[in-house]
DNA sequence: CTCGGTCACGGGTCAA
DNA sequence: TTGACCCGTGACCGA
């Protein structure tokens, strides 16, 4: 079982795995996404061998196009449901699942999600993994209660201080979240992180021309660092008691999946 | 900051500034094109010294290859990450930009590609460059003409010639193309290719033998030389006015990308 | 569900 | 033979 819990059936083209129908053939995402390039470029293709007659499986479907594309075209793969393409996907409001629902790890995904955008942070980069999970470790939670904000909990939030003024109706897409996570990185307490003090300012003028250059729709920048500053003033943060996995358990399979 | 904006990373085998995991390693170019060719080629190296101790940096990498193989394998470079050889990648398509897209250089790109056939012709073989230009600027408007038809826009056509009767569903693949240009050029008038002349049932032999023999999938011979046909009835063809550049601009911008 | 786009990591190239 | 470089592939995800 390889996608989702989708039964797959054979690629007619290749013979591979496929988990759909596209532009009319049963076909695995190689042939389809082949055929879609192909078309949009309006490639002919000469036969390497040149006879027409390559085989086309799993191992060989990469060794001759020419005979790949025939073999869509002989299937009928439908060229006119390829589509003109379109621009660039539109950045998006980050995703992430709503706090309100029934779901009882909803804090863990939250959490996991906050250990992924801490570990893939650019400030990170030319860390081994040893110096990447201390990093992740001493700086997880303040992005963990970043996040709930953006998810409009402050409800939760509440719960962890003593203050009552919680910023709220905070958001962002997320380009603004990458560059919010770099300058809370810049100002951490973590030794690994002193390098990056002087970066600070440089990652809130990022933030400000990315929005004022790019109509982001949602979140002002003077907003947006504003919830930084609250979110330092008024750490650290222990959020530990929301998780229903220990952190150790959480941080160790965002690190396998990611392959950090 | 080398390639493109990504920061590097140390190659595991041999510190070398590495840009992404290569068969599951962090790995320089070098040492994961070392692997896939060692790999590939089923080599089995001696070391050099003898006892298998020969330090692996990046000055020192190319001097025991079954060191440095010994390395990667150390390290669990994944063999099985390495395909199957593909296809050489020169000579394998052509491409013809869309017709139906919104750019308004569309037509100067066609006219360059048949700029860029009609120099490659091999009856230009023998030719220094100003003969070449010469042949090119006294026949590419016929070639222009002929990939027009062959990207299915005989609306375009039509509205050069007062014969309604344009050629329609012609389509070919590369190598039929190059022997369509051929059979254009050896009926040429230019004074530069009277030689071929006599060529010209030569080049029908080889489309129609080509055809037979390797059943490409389009195309029939006799409907490709009657579009031949039909556009030397048809011409003298002068489509200039579709360019948005100078035809010598284009020409020029062809000439030296392809050093003709 | 089947379109779309993305981008890390495969591939091949060719000057050195 | 090497490796900097560029292009194509396809697993994956969002809509
Ligand atoms: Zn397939
Ligand atoms: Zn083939
Ligand atoms: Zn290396
Ligand atoms: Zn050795």
């Amino acid at each position: 079982m390889g996608r989702k819990d989708t039964a797959a059936v054979v690629c007619e083209i290749c013979g591979d795995k496929s988990y759909g129908r596209h532009y009319g053939v049963w076909a695995c995402d190689g042939c389809s996404c082949f055929f879609k390039r192909s078309v949009r470029k309006n490639i002919i293709y000469t036969c390497i061998a040149g006879n027409w007659r390559c085989v086309v499986d799993k191992g060989r479907r990469n060794w001759c196009p020419a005979c790949r594309l025939a073999k869509c075209t002989k299937l009928n793969m439908n060229r006119l449901a390829v589509q003109n393409e379109r621009g660039p996907r539109k950045l998006r409001c980050i995703t992430i699942p709503r706090i309100n629902n029934l779901n009882s790890f909803k804090y863990d995904m939250i959490f996991s999600k906050a250990v992924s955008l801490t570990g893939k942070c650019i400030l990170l980069n030319f860390m081994i993994s040893e110096q990447r999970r201390e990093v992740v470790e001493e700086n997880c939670q303040i992005i963990f209660a970043l996040l709930l904000l953006l998810n409009g909990d402050q409800t939760t939030i509440r719960r962890f201080t003593s203050n009552e003024n919680v910023p709220s109706g905070v958001s962002c897409d997320p380009e603004q979240l990458r560059l919010l996570v770099c300058i809370i990185l810049s100002q951490s307490k973590s030794n690994l992180l002193k390098f990056a003090v002087p970066l600070e300012g440089f990652y809130k003028f990022c933030l400000i021309r990315y929005t004022s250059q790019n109509d982001a729709p949602l979140g002002s920048p003077v907003c947006l660092i504003s919830t930084i500053d609250w979110l330092y003033e008024n750490g650290p943060w222990y959020l530990n008691s929301l998780l229903r996995n220990s952190t150790e358990g959480l941080i160790n399979e965002v690190f396998s999946a990611e392959k950090f």
